[in-house]
DNA sequence: ACATCGATCAAACACGTGTTTTAAAATTCT
DNA sequence: AGAATTTTAAAACACGTGTTTGATCGATGT
């Protein structure tokens, strides 16, 4: 039972400790936690087969540190937070899609963070309830909070709930729908300009869906000011 | 190698071979292929271990038996079939999101099928190939086709697939985001009535959004004849 | 220079799991 | 009814895989 808290592990730069836990994301990205081998991971490392049990105790142990730092990756970023004041609604919502769009499909971004979600999603290991509560969950009400100033209703009210379902819905199934996606639509490139292209449409196609459903747009529905968006973002505190 | 057509295996009526067949959609529902054991589906079934073996060679060929009908239980459905005639584009989406959403969560349904689904999507085996050519593609044109028609756009424009991307992920974050909205959103039930609810909700919000993205209503809009559906599905043809 | 401690290594261990085997029971056909 | 065939049963086999072990290497401090 080392101490391992950062002793200088060598004179080279490659720590056999960072080496493990940045091909253990790739690894485990591919195949889920259990399907992955330790074996496969020492091997693409370059270590013993020992050091995952010396540095990280046991596979879940490694496990669970990559999990930590996949679900920060995939899921946490500054830039996008909805609850950030200033700018109309509208504004807020496409930038939190593109946002986010960019964090978790970026050409710049590691694509094995996200992977691990879907693998997390389709089969959650112990450490899923923390990564809900700690990363996934304060996201989720700011966002929800932002839908419901959009259509004037509180953060908790079904239809929000409904809607917040619809937009995330718009962003995940770039994951999750991924295999499908490459053998229906193969042509498909998440570059820089794709990305954005992706976040506007979803950021549209949205918001217009939400004007329409907007209670101040429905008071007035029938005429179609167009630029009447909703504006009764008190009534919206969670 | 017996011949498995259907030999009347027993004069009860539960055949070993059907029941493995059911408990195996269960535990592959639960825990995926490579997850799966032998062992768990055969105690389950209250069959000897040598049983699977026997009537399906080996557990991938058990697998691929079951992952056919799970394709069929999860996608196809004839109800639902957007290509039929008949009725308007918005009567159309709404049918086929009703019906598919029914298909997949209905109380009625069982529930491994689409977990199977899930899994096989997050890691694809080699049968998944031919689940997307005979299941999903034929299905994802159709309804390409539909939302091409009510944008007033083919069928394999870019906005189109995009589009169709949105609906189709607000339809399927429900088996995807199942673990998370398990916890984020417990109270949340699917009855019946649920489900139409959400039904309705994202057909009005997918139409209202689609709506604002067709041509037609782009050439006239700021004024906001709120009836004006795309009618230019002529040009939507694939 | 020597002792000490942490890190690495090759080998072995323990166990779970897919599969095979061999025999017995049940069913079907003549 | 009797023989042939199909189905079930228990045990054993072969192999992959997480983990442990004891030895060795290297660095650090006195």
């Amino acid at each position: 039972m080392p101490d391992r808290t950062q002793t200088s592990t060598g004179p080279l730069g490659d720590d056999t400790h960072a080496r493990i836990l940045e091909t253990a994301g790739h690894v485990f990205a591919e195949t889920g936690f259990q399907a992955a081998k330790v074996r496969d991971i020492c091997a693409r490392a370059g270590v013993n087969l020992a050091a995952v049990n010396y540095h990280f105790g046991d596979k879940l142990g490694l496990y669970n540190e990559v999990l930590r730092y996949a679900a920060c990756a995939a899921g946490n970023a500054a830039e996008f937070d909805p609850a950030l004041p200033g700018g109309t609604p509208e504004a807020k919502l496409r930038g939190f899609v593109h946002g986010l769009l960019r964090h978790m499909y970026g050409e710049d971004r590691p694509a094995w963070p996200v992977r691990i979600m879907t693998h997390e999603l389709a089969q959650p290991t112990p450490a899923f309830q923390g990564v809900v509560d700690q990363i996934i969950r304060p996201r989720h009400e700011a966002i929800r909070a932002l839908i419901g100033a959009i259509i004037g209703r509180p953060s908790g009210d079904r239809v929000t709930r409904l809607c917040t379902q619809s937009v995330m819905g718009q962003i995940i199934v770039y994951a999750h729908g991924r295999e499908v996606l490459k053998r229906l639509w193969p042509d498909l490139r998440f570059t820089t300009e794709t990305l954005d292209e992706i976040a506007d449409h979803i950021s549209a196609f949205s918001y217009a869906a939400l004007r329409s459903m907007s209670r101040a747009n429905r008071a007035s529905s029938a005429n179609g000011a167009p630029l009447r968006t909703a504006r009764s973002g008190k009534r919206a505190a969670r």
